[in-house]
DNA sequence: CTTAGTGCAAAGAATTTGCATCGCC
DNA sequence: GGCGATGCAAATTCTTTGCACTAAG
């Protein structure tokens, strides 16, 4: 599995400040979302790892993913239906075809002029925002068409 | 009911170009969530309707609410849990506390240079946005303290 | 050895669907 | 009368949980 900085600075504090184990089914469940940029459900996970030999539980990669994004190292993303993961944990964009569900990463920085633009916040505390583009994907256009 | 002018135009819409129809438990449906803030499930829609003395199915609650929002009269909000409905179809933002997922509309314009933000669409037709702020409530901050 | 992780099956929550009946034009 | 809407219960889908067992430090 490769990682980035912050990954592995996630790992150290996992690793010093708790009891958080980090075995050979966490690996593979890490290493089965790492990369995508196609934010599969729990199911999708599931069937990856039976398709390369690693047969687990359905229940465990729930708690896996779950414990995951308890500890940051990936997001969860609800969109409708199953609930999906993303392995990048830093904040970032997204695109969803309205018509077949499609849901990826854009490529575009993030806008931190947002999060101050509540100014009558009423005590809210903003740690953040999500950004998400809804429309059309190429495929879904031309069936429409 | 209370309309304003594109909801009139969204019913005149369904009036004229579909067998859509306009009963009394879809009119005690919209009731039921128009001016409400607070972006109910269908349970809590369902519970406010029996409260007010008009018992509905919950299945009628769910296929009511999927079909005015086909119809854009009502938008579908998923942010983990029961998805939540919205009275207003009208593009705006929301914030919800990651601790006790309260979800509310927060008074902030729409901001439509978003919508060019993605330079290199790749064909993608983007319709709109949603963005929502996440933090803390004030409750839940005082809790933590 | 002690505590956390895992598998399995059952339970639970959220939502949809089949079908008989009812209501609107 | 005919088609869409509704109620009810059953089915489906997605997710969590209880418990016995395994594994990591």
């Amino acid at each position: 599995m490769r990682v980035d900085t912050a990954t592995i600075l996630g790992i150290m504090q996992i690793t010093i400040m708790s009891n958080w184990q980090w075995t050979r089914k966490r690996h593979q469940v890490m290493a089965a979302i790492q990369g995508r940029t196609d934010h599969p459900t729990a199911e999708e996970v599931y069937q990856t790892l039976h398709a390369q030999g690693h047969p687990i539980s359905l229940a465990t990669v729930y708690r896996t993913l779950r414990a995951l994004a308890d500890e940051g190292l990936v997001r969860e993303l609800h969109c409708g239906g199953a609930d999906r993961f993303d392995p990048n944990p830093k904040p970032h964009y997204h695109f969803l075809c309205t018509r077949c569900h499609l849901l990826l990463d854009v490529d575009a920085p993030y806008q931190t002029q947002l999060d101050h633009l509540l100014h009558h916040d009423q005590g809210f505390r903003i740690q953040g925002h999500m950004l998400t583009f809804y429309g059309r994907c190429p495929t879904c256009q031309e069936k429409e068409a």
